[in-house]
DNA sequence: ATGTAAATTAGATTAACATCTAATTAGATG
DNA sequence: CATCTAATTAGATGTTAATCTAATTTACAT
């Protein structure tokens, strides 16, 4: 179901009178005489929110005798509040998305100062990967960077760049040929868990 | 729930952006500035919308630094689908009394001509009481009708008023005292099946 | 065919509201 | 405290739409 076709519905919809008129018609249908009669309003303005109804199919009509009796198409109604729960419901990836960014998040904040410096290097191996990846996040993909290009480049997280840079080949961040470091495409990298 | 609550919800809803960025909202948090580029318009014109969207719940905020994401509040919206299939539902007690009366009014159609005048009396018990109470509803409750009386008011659906004088005496809907007749309270009516 | 009751259409009025620009506030961070 | 960024408020503008009255159409009933 395309947006617009929602957005039309719930204005039809969002209106004191024709929501009045729809719980009026889920105890039986009615006249259009009776629905004026009874919200105190001409049948010219019934004639009008009946039409906005119609054009979402919430009522359909049929004839007996001289009066047109209008029904509820409850089925409709039942379809666009379906299509409104739908449209409102983050499936399950994206809540362990969720879930896994904020554990980063926390990660990141528990070992870099405020000012972007790497505390110490976590022992964890999960929580270390997560930080790496933090560190890399500045790097360009597809980029060569001499040997001191990079050590300044991690110097700028913490001091022991040796490390970090024998890290980030051991995990398969990067590779190096003759001392050219580039960064990995990320499918290659190391995984958590 | 109260109509008008649903009214103004579903009038929040009724828009295009304010629904787009519920769609937006649903991938999960994001913040004024971005949902004002995404959907090319002024922060202040999403200022506008996120407020009606707060306004029924829709949404709430948190900040981080010096942004504040808005996240999309799933349950609520929920709650409003669900309260709109209750309102367009009929329950199950309406229906067949909806089943009922028109069972009853083509019986009604089939035994009596154009001008309400009776054919014949039915054979098959269900359908003579229906036609049996169809008279009777010309009758005044607590008034006390003479013999004569009552002939005269049979005789305008059939001719034969002492059939059908004896059928109201033996199905319980009237009773008769020194040849004077009254209706007999509704509950102790004959009752089909 | 003709009349009648209900429904619809046309046109006018008024209120609500989506959007913008410009000015202001709120809060984080140095 | 000063500054910066994001969010909000205020006010203006143009559009949409809810309602009415009056005129017209529809289609059943006589």
């Amino acid at each position: 179901m395309q947006l617009n076709r929602l957005v039309i519905f719930y204005k039809t919809i969002g209106d004191p009178t024709r929501l009045r008129i729809i719980k009026m018609l889920s105890d039986g249908p009615l006249h259009g005489q009776a629905i004026a009669g009874k919200l105190g309003l001409t049948p010219a303005t019934i004639t009008h929110h009946l039409k906005k109804l119609r054009d979402v199919n919430a009522v359909y009509e049929r004839r007996s005798g001289n009066t047109i009796y209008f029904y509820l198409n409850e089925t409709v109604i039942q379809h666009y509040a379906k299509a409104l729960m739908n449209l409102a419901e983050q499936d399950e990836v994206k809540k362990d998305m969720k879930d896994v960014m904020a554990e980063r998040q926390k990660v990141i904040e528990n070992f870099f100062t405020s000012d972007g410096r790497l505390k110490n290097i976590p022992a964890q191996r999960k929580k270390k990967l997560i930080v790496l990846e933090h560190m890399l996040k500045g790097l360009q993909k597809g980029k060569k960077y001499e040997e001191k290009e990079l050590n300044e480049y991690i110097k700028k997280f913490h001091d022991d760049y040796a490390t970090i840079r024998r890290e980030f080949i051991i995990n398969n961040y990067m590779y190096r040929e003759n001392s050219i470091y580039e960064l990995n495409p990320e499918e290659m990298w190391a995984k958590i868990e």
